[in-house]
RNA sequence: GCCCAUGUAGCUCAGUCGGUAGAGCACUUCCUUGGUAAGGAAGUGGUCGCCGGUUCGACUCCGGCCGUGGGCUCCA
């Protein structure tokens, strides 16, 4: 006899009892033993504790969705003898599974795998964990032609190799996974695609194929229904349907031409930002656009970004578009003596930047070849590091929150302590540098994620992501040190003590590019800006063509109330008009028939919300008025 | 940059087994003056992404390029 303990639970057992028998549970798919992840089908010789795995829990789902992915392998195989598996992998939302084959998978092949998938699924076929001593398993895959899995077992240590038996179909694997196949009851194979082998663009392209798979069919659809959401989000598609922005092939790729809305826009971002920065002390300063080659050589990003530079010869030396604002600031910090009283010093810019991204990274507006960052690089003295950051964090949480963001992701990137040597900067720097972002970080009540490694060679940082209203993660503000540039253009201070120190540079933005973020906010609201950022927030319509004074009146007084509003003077009917309205989703509408000009009110509709009713003038902008100021 | 897909009117999409194109919406005009998500009619609008090749003839087949999308990679 051994006990088991479940759910808190002790209970009595013999030796060699299943996890699935301890458990019973029939939405389980696998287990947790001693806190080890393991087949249901485990037998347990000792005492220990039991738990189970749901689908429910994002191990759960990773298990559920990598036997997903060996399905999925199971079929092509069956269905393309000849092709390779290599490696595939439960990701955040399904799984992938890489192929070799001598061609790439299409659209249609999708739906004879998800077919034959479908065909394995309902044979419920037992999936089986098995050891193979290391000989056996490499003579097993070469006999197989499977070369990419010999690779695979090169790399492993291990004198035994664990796979996975379902029917006709091994894999070379860790595990754990469901049962069988049966658990598997609905699936969508989503998209074909190149990838290359363990990510390195000089091995060979291999295709990859995208899919999910649930316990049941309502989780699918369910699914489903969110992708159609995010759709209807896309920045891309309402954009240029908004009148907000185009691009055009004539021009170039990944360069945004703003109609009046999203100029709008962009302008109401930056007079809030402009005021937010400068109340916490900042001063904005304007750098050219193009300058010489050696500036660059200089900032050392000729060296590390000479591919993304746009570059161009003027009588006879080499001249860059601008891919970074950081050289012209410091190039304005050195026109004189800087002394300790005069820091910290907070330089700001809305600086326009060009970068030859790779064509198959643009993304609509959020990754393009022509952007403005909300840029800024604080100069300071060591004591002064840590305020100075804690200061970056407040105000992009403030700023963001305006925006209508409330949750975030916070990453602390700090040096790979195996590898010291590829950073810049003394152990001082960075040691006093990490402990001030630590406790800035603390100080503003953030949970963070601290990302060994993850730190670029010439600071520590701090990135903050948000999370939209769809859920989806976009990285906007950073705040990172830099012990390059200083160094590089022997950026100092002068000391109480009347030497030379040199200063502490913080890089940071709390937007990222106001391009990235009018996507992003877009995306965000669906098109559906909140007043204060909405580039029209009323439209004035008539009902008969007896109102149109009436109307433009109207429109005179929230005009001089600053409301940024349209007319309708259409001879259309009115219903045609509100429908116009809430689909270029406006967030006032304010109809004036007869009745309305006879009494001198208004009747306002909400977009999304319908009729509020009758109300005066007055009433009517004290409404949108108070809609229309910052957030926060 | 690489793999795959894709490009027909401002938008959404038909279509042509190779004989130079069509709908709905939008737009313009006219009728209509109607009360909260699309009233009616007529009309304008396309070098079928661009360049080249094959062909008597190319929107259609082939090649190259450009753009877009899904990924990979990159993101000093």
């Amino acid at each position: 006899m051994i006990e088991i303990l479940v759910d808190e639970q002790k209970h009595g057992f013999e030796a060699g009892v299943t996890a699935a028998e301890v458990l019973a549970d029939k939405d389980a798919i696998a287990a947790r033993v001693d806190g080890r992840l393991v087949d249901l089908s485990v037998r347990l010789e000792e005492s220990c504790t039991v738990e189970p795995v749901r689908f429910g829990s994002e191990e759960g789902r990773k298990i559920f969705w990598h036997s997903g992915a060996h399905l999925m392998a199971q079929a092509v195989k069956q269905l393309f003898p000849e092709a390779k598996p290599t490696i595939g992998p439960a990701i955040p939302d399904g799984f992938y599974y890489d192929f070799d084959v001598p061609k790439p998978f299409t659209d249609e092949d999708l739906g004879r795998i998800e077919e034959r998938m479908k065909k394995l699924a309902k044979k419920q076929i037992p999936i089986i964990h098995k050891w193979f001593p290391r000989e056996q398993a490499i003579k097993f895959f070469s006999e197989r032609g499977e070369t990419y899995k010999l690779e695979i077992i090169k790399d492993l240590p291990d004198k035994r190799i664990s796979v996975y038996e379902q029917g006709d179909f091994v894999d070379l694997c860790r595990g754990p996974h469901v049962p069988n196949t049966g658990r598997i009851k609905a699936i969508k194979l989503l998209s074909v695609a190149g990838a290359y082998w363990r990510g390195d663009e000089n091995n060979r392209m291999l295709s990859r194929i995208y899919g999910i798979v649930f316990p049941t069919e309502g989780q699918l659809k369910e699914h489903l229904a969110r992708l159609e959401q995010a759709k209807l989000h896309d920045h891309r598609k309402l954009g240029p349907a908004l009148d907000i922005f185009s691009f055009h092939e004539e021009a170039g790729a990944g360069l945004v031409f703003w109609h009046p809305k999203g100029a709008t826009i962009r302008r109401l971002i930056q007079n809030y930002w402009n005021r937010e920065h400068l109340a916490a002390g900042y001063q904005l300063v304007v750098t050219p656009h193009i300058g010489r080659g050696r500036l660059w050589q200089q900032s050392g990003h000729y060296d590390h970004y000479r591919e993304d530079m746009y570059t161009f010869m003027v009588d006879n030396e080499e001249y860059v578009l601008k891919p970074m604002n950081c050289p012209g600031h410091m190039l304005i910090y050195r026109t004189k003596v800087r002394s300790y009283r005069d820091l910290p010093l907070r330089m700001a810019e809305w600086g326009t930047v060009y970068r030859n991204e790779r064509s198959g990274v643009l993304h609509g507006t959020i990754r393009v070849r022509g952007f403005t960052q909300d840029d800024a690089h604080i100069f300071c003295t060591p004591g002064q590091v840590e305020d100075e950051i804690f200061g970056v964090i407040k105000l992009s949480l403030k700023m963001l929150r305006a925006f209508g963001f409330t949750d975030f992701n916070v990453d602390l990137s700090v040096r790979d302590p195996k590898h010291l040597d590829k950073y810049l900067g003394t152990d001082e720097q960075w040691d006093l540098a990490e402990k001030s972002l630590i406790s800035a970080l603390e100080r503003s009540g953030l949970k963070y994620h601290r990302a060994e490694g993850e730190a670029v060679f010439y600071g520590p940082k701090i990135d903050i992501k948000l999370l939209d209203s769809l859920g989806r993660e976009w990285q906007c503000s950073t705040c990172q040190f830099d012990f390059n540039l200083g160094d590089r253009f022997k950026l100092y201070y002068m000391g109480e003590d009347g030497k030379h120190h040199s200063v502490y540079l913080v890089h940071r933005t709390v937007l990222g590019s106001i391009e990235r973020f009018v996507g992003i906010l877009v995306e965000h609201y669906g098109g559906a800006f909140p007043t204060w950022l909405a580039p029209v927030q009323a439209r004035v319509m008539t009902v008969t063509d007896k109102e149109i004074g009436y109307a433009r009146n109207v429109v005179r007084q929230l005009v001089a109330a600053g409301v940024r509003v349209e007319i309708d003077t259409r001879s259309d009917k009115i219903a045609y008009k509100v429908a116009e309205a809430e689909r270029l989703k406006i967030p006032y509408m304010l109809v004036t028939g007869a009745r309305e000009a006879q009494k001198q009110v208004v009747s306002l509709r909400r977009h999304g919300k319908g009729n509020l009713g009758t109300f005066s003038i007055e009433a009517t902008l004290a409404q949108i008025g108070e809609q229309a100021n910052v957030p926060g």
